[in-house]
DNA sequence: GTTATATACATGCATATACATTATATATGG
DNA sequence: CCATATATAATGTATATGCATGTATATAAC
């Protein structure tokens, strides 16, 4: 009798509450500030990132740089690649162990970090301005909290 | 003198507080926990939840569904092709605007939306499980306003 | 009413993301 | 020492993301 057919409540409920559309959502969100200020250093924030990263613990496995994004070692594998060509990373085998690529800090890589840093201080105070301090005092930690949040050990 | 180039010390402390790498490692972190959990139901995470935004608002045009997401109208039209594809979603010419695509959940999509529900709150339950309540009560609120900031409306 | 402008969506290109699989190298058990 | 198991990274395929650009439609200017 009721021709058209009704999601239940939950289905309304779940996407006001969702953590994970929430994250993405705000994740979107914050990439596309970051990235229009960045714009003029010709890096992606991904890419700065992973500069950065490089930056604090040169020479990393892609494995180590796979456990410090959160991310899968097929796709540093992939996003390493543009810096590569560009000479901002460079990979080299290991000796002592032929499997591995130590991945490396250019010169090049470093002199483009630091050129981007302004900007990326501009970036995150505006963000940082956006939110307030106090809600920047919380988000942080939960951000790492959701980081850790590990895969699944349920099994 | 010092052949070793080193970063300043901003660099470093720049990838400790970056809100944009910390948020999206985030992102990619709980996207994991909701993926596998999800995967018996053949949705991902970001099919879910489009499903169920346009669940709560049907029908919708490209460009509310985009301003909904946060993410752009051409994103958004190639991210709901595949569900279209399944016949889950819908796109139909509106009549008055002959621009416009309206997008609506058929009653196949209905269907996938509930079967996915109980996992959907598994996924939820277990990433909340893991942060404690203080930390959800503080991210949901915190995650609308990072969504929110807009596109530096500083021009 | 014709032209100019703005809006809605799609396409080409590039990067980001991850699973399944594969290739190679190392470690381990007998 | 060899056979098997494990570890490291790359490839194939698919989705996700956005900018620059193109195309069609609608609205505004005149």
């Amino acid at each position: 009798m009721d021709e058209q057919q009704l999601t239940s409540e939950l289905a309304l409920q779940a996407i006001e509450v969702c953590l994970c559309f929430h994250t993405r959502k705000a994740s979107r969100a914050v990439t596309q500030v970051f990235d229009h200020i960045l714009a003029p250093t010709g890096l992606k924030t991904t890419q700065l990132s992973l500069l950065m990263v490089v930056n604090a613990r040169t020479p990393l496995r892609i494995g180590d740089l796979a456990d410090a994004l959160v991310s899968d070692s097929t796709t540093v594998s992939r996003t390493i690649k543009p810096l590569i060509k560009r000479g901002l990373l460079l990979e080299t085998p290991d000796k002592r162990d032929r499997r591995v690529k130590l991945i490396t800090l250019t010169d090049s890589g470093r002199a483009a970090l630091e050129r981007a840093l302004p900007l990326w201080q501009t970036a995150q105070s505006q963000v940082a301005k956006g939110l307030g301090s106090g809600l920047v005092q919380n988000l942080l930690p939960a951000l790492e909290a959701v980081a850790h949040l590990g895969p699944s050990d349920s099994f």
